[in-house]
Order: C-alpha cells, then sequence, then structure tokens
RNA sequence: GGCGCGUUCGUCUAGUGGCUUAGGACGCCGCCCUCUCAAGGCGGAGAUCACGGGUUCGAAUCCCGUACGCGCUACCA
C-alpha cells in the first residue's frame, strides 16, 4: 500500500449547508489527494433519517464546486465503488454486521430504549460511565432466533473486550492510547436497519479502499471502536490524521449563533473563493515558511499532513478580509471583469449598459482599493452616475469662495481639449493652474469634487478620463450650479 | 464525572535543546510616497512561550504534575 496513490474521502452528513470546517477537512483531504496525484472521493453520510434535510447533498456538491473542490469519485460521478450513498449501501452494512455477529465479535440486542434510558439514569446517579451491560449477550441462540422470528425490533452491538489496549496512531497527534473499558459496545446497526456512522464509514472506507482518513478532532474518541472493526474484520487500518477543530473568537467551536459557518455566507458576502480556500488553509497548516499568499496549485504543490497544527484556530475574519483584497490587487482586470458584471446585474444599476472598456477601466483604477469586488460600485458609484451629494466635509474643506471661478477657468481649457487622453487632462490643469497662478492641488480637490461627490478616489486624471471630457464638463456645470455655499 | 486532545503577541503562526534580546502575518499606531483614498515601503507598541517542578552546562523546545480550554461520552454524524 505504501506506493500506491492516496485515496481519501470527505465524508459529510447531508445538514444542509457546507460548514467552512467542513470545507477545511475537504481542502485538507483535496490537496493532500492531489499533491500526491490520489483520488479524493465523496461520500455522503446519509444514515440518520431523522436529519434529513431536501437538498442538501446539491448544495454540498454546489458549495464544494463553488470552491474548486472537484471529487474523482462521488454521488452523480458514480466510479467503481459506487453508490457514494450510504443509504443505498443498507445490504452492504448488514452483511457484514452478520459477519460479525458468527465471529462472536458482535450480537443482538433487543433492549427497548426506556430500559436503556433507565440503564443509563443508573449509571449516571452512581457516577459510572453510561455503557451498554451487555444483557443481550445471556440470550440464548434459541431465544435469539425466536425473537428474530417474531419481528422483534433489534439492534447489532459491537462485542468489546474490556481491559485490553487499543492503539490509535495519527499522523498529527502520533501514538494515541485508549483503554477498551471505556469503549461501550457500539451500535452498529440500528433497529430502523441503518448503520451508524461507526460501522458505515469503516466498511465503506475500506469497501473503496480509503487508505487515509483525514477527519475533524471530534472523531478521535471514537476511531478506538474503528479500529477494533477493521481488526475483528481483518481488514488493515488506514493511517488517520485527525484535525484541530475551527472556533469561535471566544475559542469554542466554530458555530452559527457567533457568525457565519457556511461557505455560502461567506460566499453571499462577497468573498473571492481563492481567498476563503487560502485562509481556511492556513488555519491549522502552513508551509514552515513566511509565506501566506497561496493560490490553488501552490497549497497543492505544499501541503504536508506533517505540517498541520495540533490546536484549534480561532476563524478570524479580518485576516481573511486582507486575503481577499490580496487576490483581488493579484487578478487581471480581464479575470475580474464577470465578477465585476455579476454584482453589477445585482446592484441598482443592472438595467445600465456600460462597455466592457469602461468597467475594465474602473477595475484598474480601482482594485487596490477594494476588498469586496462589490466595492467597485459601492466605493465609486460617480462612474456608474453623476453625484447627486457632495461630501459635506470636503466641500467645508476644499469649497473655497475663489473656487467657483477658478474651475471656470478650468472648465474653459477642459472644452478646449480634443480628447479624453490622461494627458490632455493633465495638460489642461496645469496649464490652468499656471495661468491663475495657483498650485494644482487648489483645482484638483474641487474638481474632484465636482466630478465624483467625494474626496477619495483613484488618481484624478485617471478619474477624468474614465469619466470623459462631455461627462466632466458637465458635471463641473452641475457642481458649480449645487454647491454654491 | 470518565476518557481523549490541546495551551508561543488580541488573532493566525515560525520555532523540534544552544543561531532567540522568541521571527513573520493580520489588526492597531506613526513616518515616507502623494492631488485624495488606497496600495506599497519603513518603523513602533504588543508574548515573563498557561503555571509549578524536574532533566541538562543550557529548555518555548525533553519528562512529571497542576490549571484552563475543547472534544467525545446517542438506535447523531
Amino acid at each position: 500500500m505504501i506506493n500506491e496513490k492516496p485515496r481519501v474521502r470527505f465524508a459529510p452528513s447531508p445538514t444542509g449547508y457546507l460548514h467552512v470546517g467542513g470545507l477545511r477537512t475537504a481542502l485538507y483531504n483535496f490537496l493532500y489527494a492531489k499533491h500526491y496525484g490520489g483520488k479524493f472521493i465523496l461520500r455522503i453520510e446519509d444514515t440518520d433519517r431523522n436529519r434529513y434535510v431536501e437538498g442538501a447533498v446539491e448544495n454540498l456538491i454546489d458549495s464544494l464546486k463553488w470552491c474548486g473542490l472537484d471529487f474523482d469519485e462521488g454521488p452523480g460521478k458514480d466510479g467503481e465503488y459506487a453508490p457514494y450513498m450510504q443509504s443505498e449501501r443498507l445490504n452492504i452494512y448488514l452483511k457484514y454486521a452478520e459477519e460479525l455477529i458468527s465471529k462472536g465479535k458482535a450480537y443482538y440486542a433487543f433492549d427497548t430504549p426506556d430500559r436503556l434510558a433507565k440503564l443509563k439514569e443508573e449509571q449516571t446517579a452512581r457516577k459510572e460511565q453510561s455503557k451498554y451491560d451487555k444483557l443481550a449477550l445471556t440470550l440464548s441462540q434459541e431465544e435469539i432466533k425466536n425473537k428474530l422470528d417474531a419481528g422483534e425490533p433489534f439492534v447489532i452491538r459491537l462485542n468489546v473486550t474490556p481491559g485490553q489496549r487499543v492503539i490509535v496512531d495519527d499522523v498529527i497527534r502520533g501514538r494515541v492510547e485508549f483503554n477498551t473499558d471505556i469503549v461501550d459496545d457500539q451500535i452498529l446497526i440500528k433497529s430502523d436497519g441503518y448503520p451508524t456512522y461507526h460501522m458505515a464509514n469503516v466498511v465503506d472506507d475500506h469497501l473503496m479502499k480509503i487508505t487515509h482518513v483525514i477527519r475533524g478532532e471530534e472523531w478521535l474518541s471514537s476511531t478506538p471502536k474503528h479500529v477494533l472493526l477493521y481488526e475483528f474484520l481483518g481488514w488493515e487500518i488506514p493511517v488517520f490524521a485527525h484535525l484541530p477543530l475551527l472556533l469561535n473568537p471566544d475559542k469554542s467551536k466554530l458555530s452559527k449563533r457567533q457568525g457565519d459557518v457556511a461557505v455560502e455566507d461567506y460566499r453571499a458576502k462577497g468573498y473571492l473563493k481563492e481567498a476563503l480556500v487560502n485562509f481556511v488553509a492556513l488555519l491549522g497548516w502552513n508551509a514552515g515558511d513566511d509565506k501566506e499568499f497561496y493560490n490553488f496549485e501552490e497549497l497543492i504543490n505544499n501541503f504536508s499532513l506533517e505540517r498541520v497544527n495540533k490546536s484549534g484556530a480561532v476563524f478570524n475574519v479580518e485576516k481573511l478580509d486582507w486575503l481577499n483584497g490580496e487576490h483581488i490587487r493579484s487578478k487581471t482586470a480581464l479575470e475580474i471583469l464577470p465578477l465585476f458584471k455579476e454584482e453589477l446585474d445585482n446592484s441598482i444599476y443592472k438595467d445600465h449598459n456600460f462597455s466592457d472598456e469602461h468597467l475594465l477601466k474602473i477595475i484598474d483604477a480601482m482594485k487596490e482599493r477594494i476588498i469586496f469586488i462589490r466595492e467597485l460600485i459601492e466605493k465609486s458609484p460617480y462612474f456608474f452616475e453623476a453625484p447627486n451629494l457632495y461630501e459635506e466635509k470636503a466641500v467645508q474643506k476644499r469649497w473655497k469662495p475663489e473656487t467657483p471661478d477658478e474651475l471656470k477657468k478650468l472648465l474653459s481649457e477642459f472644452e478646449k481639449i480634443d480628447s479624453s487622453s490622461k494627458e490632455d487632462f493633465e495638460n489642461a490643469l496645469h496649464k490652468s493652474a499656471e495661468e491663475l497662478g495657483i498650485g494644482n492641488g487648489k483645482l484638483i480637490h474641487p474638481v474632484r469634487l465636482a466630478v465624483s461627490g467625494s474626496s477619495t478616489g483613484p488618481g484624478i486624471f485617471d478619474l477624468l478620463h474614465i469619466l470623459g471630457k462631455e461627462e466632466v464638463i458637465l458635471r463641473i456645470k452641475t457642481a458649480l450650479e449645487k454647491i454654491n455655499n
């Protein structure tokens, strides 16, 4: 197996959306597989019928794909080991559960939920750990057969021998030891015929030839059950890697209560998939150097399980924001264009028609001033419509009594230029300033205000160039009327 | 309660016994650049490496204990 290509899986239960913690787990699986030229498999752990959520699988796959995590095998891409929905594999689990029974490693149990509840109550009252008392093991073969024949509801439980050590070897945490005294006789097959996670994941991982089980830390405690299962079934144990948790700012497990946890939330907020993936990759892993900006390919090339941290990481949105800006800046205007158009279609300007040429200029002028694509609109609405308000503070600071006259001079020079090139605007402005005997700034600030209503933005000549001669003249004239102190 | 995992600036982290007066990044503050705002450059504040014992000539790094946090302890995953 050492020389085989890894086969890893992301095995979420379809609870409705892709959690960012799930994204990180999926990502590490994906990166590991791709780094070694292996396969990334998506398997849906839908063995809890009470938790069925309509459309959850589609949503999950949608989010995964948006992030660029294409799976090699999974629902809708059925490969050699299909089906990849556990609810469609029920008979398989039952078969292996029966094999375990025949080996004495599992057994039928017919306890009522009532008895179990009472048992647990008594145990906790005595401050013992709650654990099944193996009562069903006292049943004779005949009694079992009769109950089965009578159609009594049953469950199949793992038969754990107490007093033994189980070793879990984990790539990230090293060797972890458990005593079987604390391992419960886990239910393998529920009374509705569905397997529990423990049974299903072991059977499927084996059948699907999974080489590395990379999953969240919350599974570490139940791994001894899985190890036992592999041993009882005589199967090779995969490599385990239990990932640290993602945390809220108060260090509790990342939850919905304290902010957004779904990938789709971040998508809706306008984060780039590149930034989300980059950020999430760094939450618990680093290459050992100072590099923090990664594209997808670099992540694949550099990722290793050995360099995954042990401790949980707070999901710190501020750094995500910074990375989003970094990724925007690293893109060409042409790459940003479709994203920009998408935002425009969702904005109040959706009915306007702007040429690609115009939009590309806006991107070039604005991309290092924004963190979200939508700020291309929010931070510079003046590229889409004339201002109807003029920033009051800026007016007070920059609009002096002599400003209107000076702007009129500038206007006359602007009217003379025959192109909307930056150079023409620049020459005209310099000339005006010179003839007026004032500094450029005395014109630049008022004209910015007149033309954009704002005191901030791209370089003034870029701004004028993008707006164009006609529009600039028009806007200066309206400003002259409107800003009359 | 039991079992397990964890603990380096506010946050993400580097560090695997001497190179460390603990490095980088985000955020914050200041300066430079400059027509503004950003971006960029430079600099600053910010960590007695959870605490206490050991081991060692020497420990953030190894060992033990304690505290705290988190996870698991379901016919949920």
